[in-house]
DNA sequence: CGTCAGATTCTCT
DNA sequence: GAGAATCTGACGC
């Protein structure tokens, strides 16, 4: 298979599509002569301003701007005051659907910890100078690869205030991974899931 | 294996 | 001023 960046179209449709669709492509971030690139193992998908353990919930506010604007975008914020995590705005402009990226494998020479979306940003360098930047073009960008061959949905990780949300199966991984981070008791309570 | 507290700072009330 | 889409290391079994 030819690598080939994603167009703009694969970003506009809801964040539950897009997130086991992105499972087995590799996120790349140019840097100067080298590319350091992550084939992406583990999603989340957080669906809007309906959805309680959405960032968007509460509204647009400077910092959830991005996610109201148009699809194939950078959102990247500070939790806890420690670590960066990546989303990748989805979904026509307005719908404010987001997925996280929350686990990848190194692809090429390099050996990184990508397990976890914390690890995962600081290992591809991303932070959030990177926020609102447009993942259709370099530095940074998708490129299509092998799909997962086996995929696996679950609860999200750390959304437990979010009533009726927290129980939605949004968490999508590749179940032939060993790098899926979180609670060892959501991935034993996984089911098995089928792209359409 | 499991649970738990602490680190550290931004965001919105 | 409270709480957060996390990670690590300590401790108990």
């Amino acid at each position: 298979m030819k690598p080939k960046k994603l167009p703009r179209s694969f970003f506009n449709r809801p964040a539950d599509q897009v997130a086991p669709d992105l499972l087995g492509f590799h996120l790349c971030h140019q840097l100067g002569s080298k590319v350091i690139k992550s084939r992406i193992v583990e999603t989340e998908a957080y669906v809007g301003v309906e959805d309680k353990a959405c960032h968007a919930f509460k509204g647009r506010t400077p910092r959830t701007e991005v996610m109201f604007g148009p699809p194939g975008h950078a959102y990247v914020y500070l939790v806890y005051g420690m670590h960066e995590l990546f989303n990748i705005v989805t979904a026509e402009k307005g719908l404010a659907h987001a997925v996280l990226i929350r686990a990848g494998e190194p692809v090429g020479d390099h050996s990184l910890n990508l397990s976890g979306p914390g690890r995962f940003t600081k290992a591809l360098k991303i932070s959030r100078s990177h926020n609102q930047a447009d993942l259709t073009r370099l530095p940074l960008y998708v490129e299509e690869a092998e799909p997962a061959k086996s995929i696996k949905v679950s609860q999200r990780i750390g959304v437990d205030y979010a009533g009726h949300w927290a129980k939605r199966l949004l968490r999508f991984f590749d179940a032939e991974s060993s790098q899926i981070s979180g609670p060892r008791h959501l991935i034993a309570k996984a089911r098995p899931f089928k792209l359409k």
